[in-house]
DNA sequence: GTGTATAAGTGGTTGATAGTGGGATAAAGT
DNA sequence: ACTTTATCCCACTATCAACCACTTATACAC
């Protein structure tokens, strides 16, 4: 087979990606993060980064977004609940860029949803990425920090 | 990663424009308002502002515009209902143009329907652009606010 | 282990562009 | 004609994105 010089993960969310694991970095002074170097193949050269639950941030790869999108689309303008939820979505989100030493620059406003002042940590959840402030993150795992016996039960429960 | 030479307006899918991103400017003295650069290109030389949902104003590109129009012209005139909401969007409806610094100049009825005074937010909501007096809209999102719970719920349903 | 090479992470500088305000000019209304 | 409103153009500022230099961490060979 010819080597075409183009690689499966060119595409991004082409194969079947998943992101994992946990990772710690500080925004600099210029609201800079970095986007851990794991998580950049898969995410691709450009994402989507949106407002997510729990005041934290998704980051989409952009296919994995435009589905999204699509769905966002069906919604009626003429139901109030739908109005709000595609705005929380639509204005919350931003398409990103990653610079050369593999950072993105956190716009104003997500930086507020999401309370991050200085430390973040960003977690790989299956198909997207998350970005949580350190504090927001140790205060969810304490507060719903479920002890081992609960979650093997939860787990029984799904099936696993 | 290697740049492959393949990029993502080459994949199908692309073609629509999608706003979406959060953004505030103020009116100036004269009633001009800036519209992002970001929406620039996507909205075109020419667009169509009308009177929003929820005490905001509606941007359209033409061709989106053209489609609600059609939407709107297969409501029933013989609903009360359905004449008023024709009634309000075609009567709130101005074609506007950019200035070369990309602004445009706020309708005083328009202004009015908004209630915006000085500090304006603009924001993308998919096909559309919305713009909002920065009062209402956090007036908007602290009342109207979904809880998390709904907006996963709502996500869910949508298989997300 | 130690030393070296490579990649990842951090910070700052700079140039380009977007945003902002205002004066001059033109068009429209009275 | 004169006032008002809108458009054009120029100058200034703030912000952002590209670039560069350096530090820290990781991988690998010996």
């Amino acid at each position: 087979m010819v080597d075409s010089g183009i690689k499966w993960r060119d595409f991004p969310n082409w194969g079947e990606e998943m992101f994992i694991g946990e990772f710690q970095h500080s925004i600099d002074n210029k609201g800079r993060l970095i986007i851990p170097s794991k998580f950049r193949d898969d995410l691709g050269e450009r994402f989507v980064l949106t407002k997510g639950l729990d005041n934290c941030l998704f980051v989409y790869p952009i296919l994995e977004w435009r589905n999204f999108e699509e769905k966002l689309k069906t919604l009626p303008l003429t139901s109030k609940d739908a109005r709000a939820f595609v705005r929380f979505f639509f204005s919350g989100a931003t398409e990103c860029e990653l610079d050369k030493q593999g950072r993105i620059l956190l716009p104003s406003n997500l930086r507020e949803h999401s309370k991050i002042e200085k430390d973040a940590v960003i977690i790989g959840v299956s198909t997207r990425v998350e970005i949580w402030s350190k504090e927001e993150w140790d205060k969810y795992n304490s507060d719903t920090s479920m002890g081992y016996d609960a979650i093997a039960e939860k787990m029984a429960q799904l099936g696993i």
